[in-house]
DNA sequence: TACTGTGAACCAATTCACAGCC
DNA sequence: GGCTGTGAATTGGTTCACAGTA
């Protein structure tokens, strides 16, 4: 190893150390590590920025100052080892251990992530699934017996909990996130309707459904609205009538 | 109404027209509408920006300027009314039209959200449940028979269907967008852990829960890593030998 | 030669701070 | 006096374009 490859990984890690790698960029990085994952699968050895980005559906220059807040993990000239980068990227998010998830509320949705495949496959594991209601608690979903809401304390610390999955009615999330953080978590995918609030230091990422369709459907209006010699649904203020004229 | 509020709601429309909403306000616009409805629950009648933000989980600065994007809703000195800014919301978003959805891939998740009554209460709903399966078509899912695939474009047009759902595996939803493309369907809801290329002017929308689960780890390494004596689950870069001394 | 890694330029989003209004 | 609405300042993210290098 050089000298001025030493020099720039201390930059890197300067770098890193100075701002952190952009929360933008980490958002981006598991979908770098599947696309890794289908390359390697696919036998390919190395690849260019402009094949992993179009894999990835980002733009190249994206990915490459993504990466570069990583290191310097690429060959110029060549592109980046697939293994390499992909053990990298791996150890960067932290899949290189293992991580134990509480799913509290087995309803559909509950239900629906107990039995997802792709949670167990990237180094989670599901510790423990609970719910209050007493017909539910007791019965099995693939290999877990659903517990009782009143252990869960309990079942984060045996199972060494750290990521808690909120799939209860909007009513109940804020309960359980209390509870969630007061036993000891310090993670929370929340999938109920409801804002949540936890104390400095715990992450949140939300989940919701109905507001990506929400949001959606406001570019379908704007579509048709804009492209359509349609009738807006209501009048949209009060300018649009000097618009209309007749 | 006054000269000025129409000057007022002018310059708001053209601002609207010169750029537009800006996509990270619009993402918004739906948590705003469920904190108002929750308030008009209570039978709050007006709201400061002060309260809306906080029930909505933002700051208020931030709030003002969301809501200075769709024209001047509120009275200085009072705050919002919560029926009228409720309704003004609505409007902005599309939700005083319904929009039809189609799910194609009923397994676990699909079925969840077949059964998720979000959906329908906000102005959404089911034209159809798809898949491919000979066992799963023709047997029901609350009030909806699982239908063919092979008639996928039939019910697409026969229903108006705007909005698709993708929860199919992944190695199937590029061939599911496509087909939905084809038939007409803008809008795009990927619950599939792949990416997939649509033609300009299709919106896709992607939700992912292994991928955030991913992000959630990263900053559960990041917490144990800074805060605790704990080491890193593997040598970070070459540097970090200078920084352990020994 | 063909690629990465990265300053510099650009654009989007957030926050500040206060003028304008009820 | 208390609030909204919004220019101005700031911060964060993306893209450009090219120097550096295997």
């Amino acid at each position: 190893m050089t000298d001025s490859r030493n020099r720039r990984a201390a930059q890197a890690a300067d770098l890193r150390q100075q701002r952190g790698t952009p929360e933008a960029t980490v958002a981006r990085l598991p979908v770098y590590l599947r696309a890794l994952t289908v390359l390697a699968e696919q036998g390919v050895a190395t690849a260019s920025s402009e094949q992993l980005a179009a894999a990835a559906g980002v733009n190249s220059a994206k990915l490459r100052k993504d990466l570069s807040y990583l290191g310097s993990y690429g060959t110029r000239g060549v592109g980046y080892d697939v293994e390499y980068l992909r053990y990298q990227i791996s150890r960067e998010i932290g899949l290189t251990q293992d991580w134990s998830v509480v799913i509290v509320g087995i309803g559909n949705l509950g239900q629906a992530l107990a039995n997802y495949a792709g949670f167990t496959t990237r180094g989670f594991r599901i510790a423990a699934l609970v719910d209050t209601d007493p017909e539910l608690v007791g019965s099995e979903i693939g290999v877990h017996t659903i517990e009782n809401m009143a252990d869960l304390e309990q079942l984060i610390e045996r199972h060494q909990v750290s990521i808690g999955v909120i799939t209860t009615p909007a009513a109940e999330a804020q309960n359980v996130a209390d509870r969630l953080v007061r036993a000891g978590v310090t993670s929370i995918l929340n999938f109920a309707p409801s804002v949540i609030n936890v104390p400095e230091g715990v992450q949140v990422r939300k989940v919701d459904l109905s507001i990506e369709l929400q949001i959606l459907a406001y570019h379908e209006q704007r579509k048709a609205t804009v492209d359509g010699a349609e009738v807006p649904p209501a009048m949209t203020d009060p300018t649009s009538k000097v618009v209309e004229a007749s």
